[in-house]
DNA sequence: CTGAAAGCGCTAACAT
DNA sequence: ATGTTAGCGCTTTCAG
């Protein structure tokens, strides 16, 4: 079969811990011996088996990570920072897909963690004391991106996300809307969520009425979006702007409304969410919430790396800032641009 | 520490061999022995490792995916239709990104090979002599999709790259165009250079001439691709239609001449590459090539478990067949819908 | 149907 | 600086 360090070992007529001593780096060895063994390395084409390697020192340099949709913009987004900062620390990454589907979910987890996983970075629509219970059978770090748990026991990276929707609303408020619509996401998830209390806060803020007629959920997809907005287009009061909690649900918006002959920004304003590419690919440009794709991936994973490697953590929850893209699609009479912590 | 087989074993009464059967599944346990380890093992919260038995058994039911850019839709959906196959065969990915580097792609390929996962899948914009080597230092089957190695060595799965190159010029040619503008990729990347030369063929089967200034080469992104079409637009015989092989720089194409006062398609017409879902999220919507994105990745992943399993293999260069969508880029006079293969 | 025992390839004390 | 020796937790013959 494959050449093993025991092979190397007799080749190079020392023992199989010397030849674990140089593969590891071990500067206890002497520069002749450690020339030798990696030339036999070389020679054999010696491959340390990672498996083996695992078992006996109980460290896998592998992180599991479940992400809800790969497919989405912004988790790939994400998936670059925590994959960037993974590298770096020479940790390999086991990328799970969820489809935010809790069995799957718990699934995956359970799995990771038979891998033996060194750390876990946890993306999904809600925590829920299912996912606590296994967290805690596992005795490795874990860590939440993009949500967070009822308790806030967990270490999360986030954006403040009620802010952030409050900040995009008061938007469209200092714009003298009155009938801005709210595209959102499900109210059983934890963004979703997060975001209609921004929003509505935000209006009771102005003394601006809140209607129910004035909100929509989708699943921030385009087309389901799109389908959504006709709801909008039909009312006797049509809302002259829109709060799209995603970028393509804000494209969809602005299409249902240029389809029924509206014109953006000047009859309808329109903002959206994340700031994912799509954003400046449509026209008009898209003004919309922008969230710190990369940044929230990397900053969680080098939290988890700092939980692997016992180091000491000072902020275990994190918020991120967001601002505010001003692009096409709303006016340009404000250059409002809101950070936040 | 945590709970081993052997802690099973002992509290159920039996030998870890029994254990392992009950937990494989292994038919040779008496119902009753199987009902009282069953319970041992949900009382004790029992989680057999998984490196451990990779060692035992020398399989890691895990493959390795190398994709060249996680955040690109193309790819993105393509690694949906690989995991879902990987997971109805009981197979974790491990996915990784190479950024199209070859230096990133032959190092990921190590370390896939270090933890000893039972195949490869890989995507890359250029198969190389030291991919080859690699590749057959390795024990496990490998698969390569979106690309193919020069020899014609290793199993793929593929769509006919130049021939459906070919089928979008064409089609851009039956409308009468004579000045059709290439925006491709690097031509030194397995599927750059095969559309390039499918644009060519079809030109020449037209009796069209080439011309040199009717090409440009970008990343296949938006934003570069807005780049080199300012290029086409300064040529004192504008091109009066575009064939873009990616849909983000068809929609650079249609958005350098919408800022330049043109209409699309009535001024000009623009056909992109790929049909990811931005082709329907703009206006207007992009004609476009189609792979089937999501069945390349199934089929490969498919292909994949029957060398693993050892299964009779008796196409190893899979072709899937491509069309062509037709939407709102492009004039509606003809209805062609090419298929090939 | 079940148990005993020999590894899988490597790391990590512990000696020397 | 280097070698020896136990395991790591599990699968897998081989007996019985």
């Amino acid at each position: 079969m494959s050449v093993t360090i025991y092979d190397v070992a007799r080749e190079a007529g020392v023992s199989m811990a010397t030849v674990s001593r140089v593969v590891n780096g071990n500067p206890n060895v002497k520069p002749a011996t450690r020339k030798k063994v990696l030339e036999v390395i070389e020679r054999l084409g010696y491959r340390p088996n990672a498996v083996a390697r695992g078992l006996a020192s109980k460290k896998t340099t592998t992180v599991g990570v479940i992400i809800p949709d790969i497919a989405s913009a912004f988790y790939a987004e994400l998936a670059r920072g925590i994959e960037d900062i993974a590298n770096m620390y020479k940790y390999n990454i086991i990328l799970c897909n969820s489809d935010k589907q809790p069995k799957k979910e718990l699934t995956l987890i359970e799995t990771l963690l038979e891998k033996q996983v060194d750390g876990l970075l946890f993306m999904g629509p809600r925590v829920t004391d299912e996912h606590l219970d296994l967290f805690r059978s596992a005795s490795v770090p874990v860590v939440l991106a993009t949500t967070i748990d009822p308790g806030c026991q967990l270490p999360s990276v986030n954006i403040d996300q009620r802010q952030a929707a409050y900040d995009a609303t008061r938007l469209l408020l200092n714009h003298g809307h009155t009938r801005i619509a709210f595209l959102g996401g499900p109210l059983e998830e934890f963004a979703g969520l997060s975001r209609f209390q921004g929003y509505r806060q935000a209006l009771e803020d102005a003394g601006v009425p809140f209607r129910e007629e004035l909100v929509q959920i989708a699943d921030y997809r385009y087309e389901t979006a799109l389908k959504r907005m006709a709801h909008f287009l039909t009312l006797p009061e049509r809302p002259t702007a829109v709060f799209a909690t995603s970028d393509e649900m804000a494209v969809a918006a602005i299409h249902a409304y240029q389809d029924a002959g509206f014109r953006v920004p000047e009859d309808v304003e329109v903002i959206g969410f994340d700031n994912i590419r799509l954003a400046s690919m449509v026209r008009p440009t898209l003004t919309t919430v922008a969230q710190p794709m990369y940044d929230i991936g990397a900053v969680s994973m080098r939290l988890l790396t700092k939980y692997m490697h016992n180091e000491k953590v000072t902020d275990s929850l994190v918020f991120l800032p967001h601002t505010i893209e001003i692009r096409g699609s709303t006016r340009a009479e404000s250059k409002t641009a809101v950070a936040t912590r």
